[in-house]
Order: structure tokens, then C-alpha cells, then sequence
DNA sequence: CGAGTGTTTGAATCCCCTCAAAAGATGTGG
DNA sequence: CCACATCTTTTGAGGGGATTCAAACACTCG
């Protein structure tokens, strides 16, 4: 499972332990554009751990309105809070995907025995939160404005990390209902607050790419600090 | 230590386990109302179990606006995210309180060799994830009043699975400003909703004790569904 | 009884939403 | 390879929820 071994390199797992989460993988699974990974309900058997595309987790409320509350790159793992005792999460790719999936009660099991992946998965959970407990700041305090600059700065930033995208430009496999569903805000707003962007020469989009012209500028609008995504 | 024991009864350790949590233990502190727990910077070496009062959690803008992104409440670990590689984030007295205090570092060297320590303090931050995730929710999708219905509902409901308070009453001891950094709204606003509330027969609260008049209805307006916080 | 903190009210403004519909892009089948 | 259906982006207009500014009103406390 070198697929695994890639995912995982900066767990820095001891071999003992990456055996013990490699004993817990049941297999590999591929997903179409749009497919749902996991519904929004029940206590969910496995965990997902994205080596390509794009997902999201989201919530739906009753009248059918959606919110975004993660962007799952290749290297995360989807649907953490499968681990725990409660899931209210729905989970679907952006793109083509491909996930490792886990069983959750032999991964439970392994990481009572095996202190280190437990401390592990505790990381993953952790950085996770710090991104979601940012996304609040933002949605409470920020215009929408800085808003959708913040999450532009965090997007490529999270990518870049991973080596994935060029220093200013980065592919962004989203609609912009999607992006306003992330943001909390309406489509319409969205795509005016993105085309005032763009007379303003801060960005560029063709399709589905994006371009970062004023990255220090940007970064401005947003008060942006990367410190929250670790390293 | 009877207060440890206590305050983390129902993570359902072996003694074995307790045993290694207490030797990570360095004392107990007492804070003021007001008081400053932790500042939103640097590497905090500490880790704060409430055993008594209420605290937040917070992230300060440079214009000076302040996000509230959880409360912390008796038995709640104040600032788990300390035990990663970042955080950024403040902790408050809100009102006279007091914490088991445990070491960061052997905290972390017990959880290597404890993996049931690790998983208990795993489910803690997918609880305080699960919590946040609705925030961001209620933030991105829900109108005020809804919200603000909806944090009267989750907190109520997290003091009354500790048996803290009554059915439909509890202690709230939060300004209107306070409660406003939570919600993502100005305090005149929140003023607004609370009156109305108050006029319609929703609630009542005469100093910092709430009445629910009309449960049902409250948790109509919020859509409010306990799910999230387990049990 | 002033000082300080917290709550309430009023007025004006604006950011952002909703509704409605056109224009553009994408994809599928015949 | 074009026609049609569908999805996505864009534009316009109007309204409302929530904000900001300003100030009066309560409550607590030394």
C-alpha cells in the first residue's frame, strides 16, 4: 500500500504503527464528481482518507440550505468525527476522488494499543478544529469581503503546503454556489464581491483556475495569518 | 485528588490510566472573574481542566473585535488545542473559577504510552469539533433570532447533561456583550432579539438567570437538535 | 453619591439578501 | 456535429435585517 505510505509521510509514524493503522485499511475506493461519500447521518463504519480531489463536508439545514464546514484535500482525512461517537456530517467529492478507506472499529482498537496513532489522528483532529475555530472568527466578525479573500489565502496556502500549486495560482474546483455555501453567503454577493476582485486587479479566474495577482494585498484584505494552518 | 476524579468521571479510564493522567497533573489554580487564563500566543506549556465557573474561548481581530468560539464549562478541558503544535486562541474567566492544571509535555509522553489516555482526550476535541461545527452553522445559514435561540438551547442543554441545572432555568452569567462576541452580532441587536424574546413569552432573565417559558417553541426557532452534543 | 459597568432606546445607514431573468458554458443524445 | 437540456455565471432592482453612532437609563459598589 505505497498509496498509504505516501498519504501518511508527515504522520512520522514508527513502522510498528504504521503497520498497526495499515492492518486497520480495508481498501481503496474511487469517487465520480459530485458523488455523495457519506451521508449526513448514522454512525458511519469507516473513515475516508483523500489521496486525490477535492471534497467537502457540509450540514444541511431543514429548508434545504447547505453549509460548508471543511475543504477535504488529498492528505486529509474526511470524516474524522466518524471516529467519535457522534457524525452529523455529510461528506461528497468536489472532482474525481480517490480515498483509502479505513474500518472505524479496528482503527479504535488500534489506537488503544497504539499510543502513537492515537496522538496521530489527535493532530489530524486538532489542525482540523484550528481551521474550523478560524471559519468562525471570520463568519462572526469579517465582511464578507474579507471574508472570501481569507478563504482564497487559506485554500492556496493549504495546498502549497503540500507542494501542490505554484506560488500565486492554484486550480479551484468549485462553483461559486459552492464557494458561497463555505462562506455563508449568497450566491449573487459572491459572484459580486469576486468580479470586483477582478476589475481590481487582486485576482483572475478562466474556468476553474485561479491567479493570485496581489498576494501581499490580498493577504491585507484579509488579515490574513497563516499561523493557524500549522508550520 | 478527588476533584480530578470527579471532573472526569465519565471519560471511563482504567485506574491504570487515571493513575498516569494524575502523575501529569501539576496543581490546581483559582481565577477571578475577568481573568485572563491564557493569552492567544506562543506555545502554552499548560492545560486547563475547569472544575468550577465558566470560561471562553476567544480569537481577537487587530481592530479590536473579539470572537468568542466556545464556552468552556465545568468538566470541559479549556484549551485542548494546546496540546498540538499551535494555538492561537484566549482563555477567560467569565466568572470566579478554578482548573486542575496539567503539564503539556507529560501530558503528551503519557498519551505515547497510554493510547486510551490519547482516545479519551481524542472524543474530547471531537466533542468541542462537533460543538464548533455548529457554530459555524448557525453563523453561515441561520438569521439572528434563530441563532441566538439556538445558543440559549445548547447551552442550556450542555449544563443539564451535568445535572447543573434545572429543567428549563439556568444561570447564564454573561453580559449582553459577551453573549453578542458569541453570536457574530452587535450588542444593540442582541439586545433587540432578547426583548423580543422576553415580550413574546419566550424566556425571561432577571440578572443572569434564564427561564425557558416555551421550550418547544424555543427549539422550533432553532431548529435546535441535541444530536451534536452527544448522548 | 459619583464612578463604572451594563442595558435600553432612537435614528439613519448600508451591507447583503431575495426575487427575477438573461446570458454564457457544458454536456448528452440523436 | 448540431439541438436541446442543464448547469453556471452575470445583471438589475428592491427590500430588509443588522450595523453604527449617540445618548439616556439602570444597577452595583467603594
Amino acid at each position: 500500500m505505497n498509496d498509504l505510505l505516501a498519504a501518511i509521510a508527515d504522520w512520522k509514524l514508527d513502522p510498528v504503527d504504521q503497520d498497526a493503522l495499515a492492518q486497520t485499511v480495508i481498501g481503496v475506493r474511487n469517487y465520480r464528481r459530485g458523488q455523495t461519500m457519506l451521508e449526513n447521518n448514522g454512525q458511519p463504519p469507516h473513515l475516508h482518507l483523500l489521496v486525490r480531489g477535492w471534497a467537502i463536508r457540509y450540514q444541511m439545514l431543514e429548508d434545504g440550505s447547505r453549509q460548508i464546514t471543511d475543504f477535504i484535500l488529498p492528505g486529509d482525512v474526511g470524516d474524522l468525527s466518524s471516529l467519535g461517537a457522534l457524525a452529523r456530517n455529510g461528506l461528497r467529492a468536489l472532482t474525481p476522488a480517490r480515498a483509502i478507506v479505513f474500518d472505524r472499529a479496528a482503527l479504535r482498537r488500534a489506537m488503544d494499543q497504539h499510543g502513537r496513532l492515537a496522538t496521530a489522528f489527535l493532530e489530524l483532529v486538532l489542525n482540523s478544529e484550528s481551521i474550523l475555530r478560524t471559519w468562525v472568527s471570520c463568519l462572526g466578525l469579517r465582511e464578507k469581503r474579507e471574508h472570501v479573500a481569507h478563504l482564497l489565502c487559506e485554500l492556496h496556502r493549504r495546498l502549497w503546503r503540500r507542494g501542490m500549486v505554484g506560488d500565486h495560482e492554484f486550480d479551484l474546483p468549485l462553483t461559486q454556489v459552492d464557494f458561497a455555501d463555505a462562506l455563508g453567503m449568497s450566491p449573487i454577493h459572491t459572484n459580486r464581491v469576486l468580479q470586483r476582485m477582478r476589475k481590481e486587479g487582486l485576482i483572475t479566474f478562466r474556468g476553474q483556475h485561479v491567479h493570485i495577482l496581489h498576494p501581499g494585498k490580498l493577504r491585507d484584505i484579509a488579515e490574513f495569518d497563516a499561523s493557524y494552518l500549522g508550520g
